[in-house]
DNA sequence: TGTACATCAGTGAACGCGCGTTCACTGATGTAC
DNA sequence: TGTACATCAGTGAACGCGCGTTCACTGATGTAC
């Protein structure tokens, strides 16, 4: 796409290359609505105006160079949340109100990132699998999910039995409105608060205010 | 796959090829676990046991392919939710036993058949896009359900104000459990009988039993 | 202060692959006479 | 009952494409002396 000669970079910055593969094949993610295979090793080398070969000296192979956009998106996807969880009490809430910043946060996430959002939660990305610093930041923010909601039942405020199974219903309940909202934008999907309401009332049993 | 020289049909017969490759391109689709990539002119052909060319005399092209397994697909779909929903009828059932039979319907077909039901929900298939035709049996089983959820207001039991906004609410979270659960199919999921509950008496809004 | 040299950050050409699609064709099947 | 012929159901070779990956290389940058 730019035209203008890429500068090499000075020695001892070869690592910046990296950054902008991964930067490029974003871009490249973004652009394709989130398909997967548009990253390609020749697109990516295309978007970023080096040659293809270049890539290897950062990247073992096209597959790592996915792995590292999903990794990264996961890092600010969980950071979004955490920090809607942190303002809210900060802002005088308690546990009841972090849970659904927390929420809002994952439906906000996916409806303007929708094409990182694709690569978190609709490609199998086995969390069993990969290194250990991979399942961790692949599986924090359900981690969080479940703690925001034992914190209610701790308070008194859920008559939850088990948080994790509850959590993972609000997770599904999550999805599958983030999902179908941006794969299909012109049908009446109910607010997001109105489903916040009814996912945070209902699947966590939390009594009303 | 199969070794056996496929027998050439006889005169008058060339339309049953059609069929072989439809259901060529499903098992390809099936044993790839849904990805539509798999599901190429030349793998069909190998698959069938013919020349990639024959295939022209049948589709267009990749695409019809695909888009003919969809429209299958759907066919199966619209058939075992309305089947589900006659069944509980038949035994006895009101208006919410219809409801409920579909939705479980819904779950059993994303369960058993997980890579046609990714066709389905999981793919660009824009819904005002395409013939009459498509559009019609691609929203069949929608306007189904928001016909049950409507007879529940008629029947008094449901204090939904929105039966088509409800119904969106209620595609979402079995949507969204029916995908995660696939995806991730070691996390402890609710049982199918405990989300349905959440999800009839939820978002459905109608009264307890 | 100058120069030889090692290293680093890349490049360009080439490979084999599977793909969608086209084209001219073949040979068995049925039909007209 | 026989035979010429049209049609139908396919085939095989070839095209150009983009892909991942390899290999030998280049030329600017910094460093040792």
């Amino acid at each position: 796409m730019s035209e203008v000669a890429r500068e090499r970079n000075r020695r001892g910055e070869g690592a910046r290359l990296r950054d902008e593969i991964l930067a490029g094949a974003t871009d490249l993610l973004e652009r394709s609505g989130g398909s997967e295979e548009a990253v390609t090793l020749r697109a990516v080398a295309r978007q970023v105006g080096i040659s293809a070969p270049s890539i290897y000296a950062h990247f073992a192979d096209r597959e790592a160079i996915v792995d590292a956009i999903v990794n990264g998106a996961f890092g600010d996807f969980n950071g979004a949340i955490k920090a809607a969880g942190d303002a809210a009490v900060q802002a005088g809430g308690g546990p009841r109100e972090r849970l659904r910043a927390g929420c809002t946060a994952y439906l906000e996430f996916a409806a303007e990132r929708p094409s990182r959002y694709k690569l978190l939660f609709e490609r199998r990305n086995l969390i069993g699998a990969g290194s250990e610093a991979n399942r961790l930041i692949r599986s924090e923010s359900f981690e969080q999910l479940v703690a925001n909601v034992q914190a209610c039942v701790d308070a008194g405020i859920s008559a939850s039995d088990d948080p994790a199974r509850d959590a993972a219903a609000i997770w599904a309940a999550l999805h599958g409105f983030a999902t179908l909202r941006s794969l299909r934008p012109q049908f009446p999907w109910p607010g997001t608060d109105t489903m916040l309401d009814r996912i945070v009332y209902g699947l966590a049993q939390i009594r009303g205010a």
